[in-house]
DNA sequence: TAAATATTTTAGATTTGTCTAAAAATATTT
DNA sequence: AAATATTTTTAGACAAATCTAAAATATTTA
């Protein structure tokens, strides 16, 4: 696997990330997405286009190949794995760790991150509930589900809410339910739909219909 | 204080360790450390006089600025507790940890690093033996000496060997001296200058003058 | 479907860090 | 002290990554 450059790391991860989304990625969606301008990411996707990195023809906005999405593995594994870190070893709060994250991500020697890998137990989601590619780039695809969907007594990461009103935030906060949080249901309640949540080894609590609609986690395959 | 692209932290690094030696640092010096060409030293120079972080004067060679000076301490601080970290966390071997730390140096972000410190438990010594600057820049200097030089039953630890070959660390494996042990002189030979050794209360043992002659350590204060 | 609007690309400039080749300054020899 | 050698700097070029402004293409709307 060939080195690059910070600058097209960047530029690769931010396509893995949006074609998520949508199946193509446009200049404008990617420009904003890194803060850049249209013309940059024209001149960029053309460099990347003769690496073989991605599928582009001008206009017709721009897709990974499969070396390009190999490449971004390996970013975001790093990524993941810093993060990890970050937050388990150095105690960094899930929302800090990112942007530290991505700066380290970019020191892409194989060794490193395979021992930190292995130092940290080969851990299977970042804290915020992404999984992390292993040394080989599989990756297991965690499904994003509603918390009133979630099985019972499975473990999941809470990832993210729909509603981002300061009266959601506020309950959050109180319930003391964070992003990246690991937590399962143990029971659901017929007549009003509430239902009891643990957070680790805490005692269960319960939520009502409206908060665990609001509330998105992830949990394996 | 201020942030300085990658570039310019390895030249003020390089000047950094090239003072130690000599007070004043030249051009050809410079770019033979950095394994760049003296029009490029020079380009650089007049870019960090701007900077204020080194004396410069056209053709008088140049030295670190007080600034200039924390900059470089700020540098190898990061560098040294990342070669701490890849050694005593992660288990590469001494001789290995530079090159990779080398890269991670580069990320600075304070609070990572001073978060890393604690993590490692405010080590004061990297894996080669050389003291760490605190979180102010503060730094222990400690006398390095040549085991030749160590008077005799002084307790010394072992800070660094002079050649790195496969063959001397062989030997050094074989003795069971590495970085960071306690070692003293017992004797010393007229004959053929070999000299014995002593770590701990384990039975001394005779190593050649060509040995010691590689093997530094740091005594006293 | 033609005009208006939005998106994307091109052309040309800028910054950072590097280089080669030649000129200038300094050091060393004879 | 003049000639020679070495070191250092300057001048000008280049690659990477970015930008602005203008041109080309695509999309929307009336």
């Amino acid at each position: 696997m060939l080195n690059y450059s910070t600058s097209e790391e960047n530029y690769i991860k931010a396509i893995f990330h949006l074609q998520r989304q949508d199946n193509t990625v446009t200049t404008n969606e990617l420009a904003n997405e890194l803060k850049t301008k249209p013309a940059s990411v024209t001149d960029m996707m053309k460099k990347l286009k003769i690496k073989k990195l991605l599928h582009y023809e001008p206009y017709q906005g721009f897709r990974l190949s499969i070396e390009g999405y190999k490449v971004a593995l390996g970013i975001v594994r790093r990524h993941r794995l810093w993060e990890y870190f970050l937050a388990e070893k150095l105690k960094f709060t899930w929302d800090e760790v990112h942007e530290v994250a991505e700066d380290l991500e970019h020191v892409s020697n194989k060794k490193l991150i395979d021992k930190l890998d292995e130092f940290l137990g080969f851990p299977r989601v970042d804290p915020h509930g992404d999984p992390i590619p292993d040394a080989h780039g599989k990756i297991e695809i965690s499904k994003k589900i509603c918390l009133t969907d979630l099985p019972l007594n499975k473990v999941a990461v809470v990832s993210g809410v729909s509603n981002q009103s300061s009266e959601i935030l506020e309950l959050l906060e109180h319930k003391k339910i964070n992003i990246g949080i690991k937590l399962e249901v143990k029971k659901r309640f017929e007549f009003d739909h509430s239902i009891e949540v643990r957070i680790g080894r805490q005692p269960a609590f319960t939520i009502s219909k409206e908060l665990a609609e609001n509330i998105f986690v992830k949990y394996g395959s």
